[in-house]
DNA sequence: CCTCAAATG
DNA sequence: CATTAGAGG
C-alpha cells in the first residue's frame, strides 16, 4: 500500500492555519505531514489543528515562545515517538522529533539558521557536530531491525548549484557555504541515505521549495531546494513521484516554504 | 468666517493611513485636525500624509521610536509652532504642540495614560503637576493679548460620570480616578477654558470618543469622552456645532478613538 | 517581507 | 483587541 508523506515548514503554524493550511490538510493525499517552525506552545493550538478529523498531531515545542518547534500529522497513529536526539543543549529545542509508524520511522528536523558571524551560527554548528552521528547511529540500526528511516525537514542548506537559482551570489551566505554543504554530503555518506527528491527529478533545476517573502523571489521562482526526503535506500528505491506545490492552497501561499511530497510503496 | 478643528488619536498614524485615515481626511470638512498617538517619526511617514494636497503637517515624534507623538494638520499655514511645555523630561515625549494660526493658538495634548499602581504612573503625575500650570500661564498670557487659545487632545480622563457608560465599575480605574477628575476640574478652573462639547451639550451622556478594542465595547457603546476641546471663554462662546463621527469613514473605524469636531466662528 | 513576543494602551 | 519595535528568519 503506497504512503504518501508532505514536509513542510509553515513559518509560524497559526499564521499558516489563518491563511489555508486546513484547507490544505482538509484535501491533501499524504498519510504523513511533517511540519517545521510551528512556533507555538500546544495550548496556543485551536482544536481545528490538534484534534483534526483526519490526523494525529505529535508536536515538540521549543521551550522559548514563539521559536522553532517542529510536528507531525499522521493517518496512522504512531507506536511511539521521541523528541530531541540525546543532546540536552537541543533536546527541548524544538527541532527534532521521531515517530515509528509501521515499518518506517519519519523524522521531522528542522536545522539551526543563524547567518555567518553572528553568535546563533555557534549553536548550530554544535547542533550539526552532535545531530550527524546521532542520525548515522540511528539509521544503521533501523535498517539492521528491517526498518526504514525517513528523514524529513528543513535543513536550510541547498546542496549543489542546482538547488538554488543564483548559487554564484550565495557562495558566502548562510545556507550554501562550503562547509554547510560538505556537512550534508557526509550526512549522506555515513548514513546511507537517499536525497529522494534530487534522486528522483536528477536534472531539474530545484525544484525549489523555499523562497524569501523578499522582493519578488517567488514572482521570479528565485528559490532554494533546502526541504528534503532523506530516505534509507531501500525506502528510497521505493519513491517513486514528488512533487512540490508552490502555492498550495488556489495558488494561495501560506507559509514562505513549499510542501514536498513523495509517494513510497514500501 | 468659521473655522470647524478635529481632534482624533489616531493609535498609530501608518495603521491608521492604512486602514481609511486619508479618505476620510480627503472628504472632512475641517480647517485645522489636531492627532494624537502618531506612533511614527517623519520619516517613516509617506508623503500622502506629510505632503497632503491640502494640509501642511506639524509633527511633535517622540524620541523613543513607536510611542507617543502628537501633531496638527492645518489648511492655513501657522505663523509659528513649537513643542513641548518647557518641562526637559517631557519636551522630547510627543505629548504636546501648539501653533499659531491666525487669532487662535491650538494645541494637540496626548496625556500619557499609566495605570494606577505603576511605574509610569508616577511620570503620569509629574506630566500633569507641570502641565497644569503651563497651561494656567499660557491661558492668560494668550488671552491678554487677545487672542484665543484651543486645548485638543485625547487627556486619558473621563471628567464626570455622564462621561463613560459605566462609571460605577471605573471608579478606581485609571482615566476615572478622582485625582484624575479633580486635576481636570481644576485644569478648567485656573486656565478659565470650556468643556466645548459637554457646553454643547450639557445632557447627553457622551457623546463618547473612546472604545476599547477589547470585548464587544464598541457595539455596545460602552465608551468614555476622554477627548476635548478646552477653549478661552470667547473662544467657547463661539462654538455652535460638535459633532463625534463613531465609525468615520464609510462605517469603518481606522481607530479606537473616533474624531472630534467643533465649528467655531470667531 | 513575513512570523512572533513584549510593552503599551 | 489593537499598535509598535525588535529578534529571527
Amino acid at each position: 500500500m503506497p504512503t504518501t508523506i508532505t514536509t513542510v515548514n509553515v513559518n509560524g503554524l497559526r499564521a499558516a492555519a489563518r491563511k489555508g493550511l486546513l484547507d490544505w490538510l482538509d484535501t491533501t493525499d499524504a498519510d504523513i505531514v511533517c511540519l517545521q517552525e510551528t512556533r507555538a506552545r500546544p495550548e496556543q493550538l485551536t482544536t481545528a489543528l490538534t484534534r483534526h478529523p483526519r490526523y494525529h498531531l505529535l508536536l515538540a515545542p521549543a521551550d522559548e515562545p514563539g521559536r522553532s518547534g517542529v510536528a507531525i500529522y499522521t493517518r496512522t497513529p504512531p507506536h511511539t515517538h521521541r523528541t530531541g536526539f540525546d543532546t540536552p543543549e537541543f533536546d527541548k529545542a524544538g527541532r527534532y522529533l521521531e515517530a515509528d509508524i509501521g515499518e518506517l520511522t519519519v523524522a521531522s528536523l528542522y536545522l539551526p539558521s543563524g547567518d555567518a558571524g553572528t553568535p546563533r551560527q555557534h549553536a548550530k554548528h554544535r547542533f550539526m557536530d552532535a545531530f550527524l552521528p546521532y542520525l548515522t547511529h540511528r539509521a544503521h540500526d533501523i535498517t539492521a531491525r528491517g526498518r526504514h528511516l525517513l528523514l524529513c525537514g528543513d535543513l536550510n542548506i541547498a546542496h549543489h548549484p542546482a538547488d538554488l537559482k543564483t548559487w554564484r551570489n550565495n557562495r558566502n551566505h548562510s545556507g550554501f557555504l562550503d562547509h554547510e554543504r560538505a556537512w550534508l554530503t557526509r550526512l549522506l555518506h555515513t548514513t546511507g541515505c537517499r536525497d529522494v527528491v534530487r534522486t528522483l527529478h536528477p536534472d531539474t533545476a530545484g525544484p525549489y521549495t523555499w523562497w524569501s517573502y523578499r522582493g519578488r523571489a517567488f514572482d521570479n521562482d528565485a528559490g532554494w531546494r533546502i526541504d528534503y526526503h532523506l530516505a534509507t535506500p531501500a525506502l528510497a528505491r521505493t519513491a517513486h513521484h514528488a512533487r512540490v506545490e508552490r502555492a498550495p492552497t488556489h495558488d494561495r501561499r501560506w507559509s514562505d516554504h513549499a510542501p514536498v511530497t513523495v509517494t513510497y510503496t514500501p
